[in-house]
DNA sequence: AAGCTAATCAACCGCCTAAGA
DNA sequence: TTCTTAGGCGGTTGATTAGCT
């Protein structure tokens, strides 16, 4: 007998999310926060499984996501914290803000393990790549190998295929060791939502940062960032997250916020807020 | 233009862990 | 202390897109 599924599949939906299903969910994850997922596809009215309705939020929903290709600093960022903390996506997710676990797991294995490679060093092991000395390589690793082990013996040519790399060299990467509750600079967190926008205190304090799990956790909610909006200017997300509510959606209070992430509450004044001014 | 291959990334699956009964 | 369950995580899959022949 295995294990008993998430919840119960009969009947569910699979596969790529609509449009529709994605306006039902931002609208009611706006409307009620984030708790139970296991209640949230009833509720919102959706054939999904909780589990779906979580990733697809935090995948993509998610009103803080940056989108498109991960930045130079940040690829450094993901090499020097996966150097640290191995496959650990998420702990990696958590110190570039609006980055997923997912979207940093897929731009490692599509793009940085290749580069690393081709800079003749072990993607999982960040030492420069030795030969495999039982099994010979297959005719079309033979190259990549040959010029990893040459690398790794320092040997010019492909110390000079190497710099002509034009992505890095591992010398360009400095090691950033950072902590649980190490602060992010305002650059970092660019993207967050501004602490001082709806007049709440969203800074959070460092035992706020540290404690909490989540996927905000050293991202938006953690940083001490106190750059501000200019007056009368709508930050990006907040213009999104409205447009993605129904007409007839109401934004009341008060609802079970206490389940909810520092940020997302504040989203969700921001929010109530914005409505409120206009 | 059609067919094929490689690359990309959203989504799923199953395991692990923490919290609560 | 043990059992159950929900949420989270990492690995993997598969649909889609882009590029090449």
């Amino acid at each position: 007998m295995g294990r008993q599924p998430c919840c119960d599949k009969v009947g569910l939906k699979k596969g790529p999310w609509t449009a529709e299903e994605d306006q039902k969910l931002v609208s009611f994850l706006l409307n009620n926060g984030q708790c139970c997922w296991r209640a949230v596809p009833k509720l919102a009215g959706l054939l999904r499984c909780g589990k779906s309705c979580r990733l697809r939020w935090t995948n993509y929903l998610r009103p803080d996501l940056k989108r498109g290709l991960l930045s130079e600093e940040e690829e450094k960022m993901v090499i020097d914290l996966h150097a640290e903390l191995g496959n650990r996506w998420s702990k990696i997710a958590s110190h570039l803000p609006g980055r997923t676990d997912n979207e940093i797991k897929n731009h490692w294995n599509t793009h940085i393990k290749k580069k690393l490679r081709k800079m003749g060093i072990d993607p999982v092991t960040h030492m420069p790549l030795q030969p495999a000395p039982p099994a010979p390589p297959q005719p079309e690793e033979e190259e990549k190998v040959a010029v990893a082990a040459a690398a790794a013996s320092g040997n010019v040519l492909a110390a000079e295929l190497i710099r002509n790399e034009e992505a890095f060299s591992i010398s360009e990467v400095p090691m950033v060791h950072l902590l649980d509750d190490d602060v992010l600079p305002c650059d970092l967190a660019a993207g967050a939502p501004p602490a001082s926008n709806s007049g709440i205190d969203t800074a959070c304090s460092p035992d706020q940062s540290s404690s909490s799990s989540s996927p905000y956790s050293g991202s938006a909610a953690a940083s001490s960032c106190d750059s501000s909006v200019a007056d009368g200017e709508c930050p990006e997300w907040l213009k999104w997250a409205e447009s993605m509510l129904l007409d007839d959606d109401v934004v009341t209070g008060p609802a079970p916020w206490a389940f909810e992430d520092p940020f997302v509450t504040y989203q969700r004044i921001a929010l109530f807020d914005h409505q409120e001014a206009w």
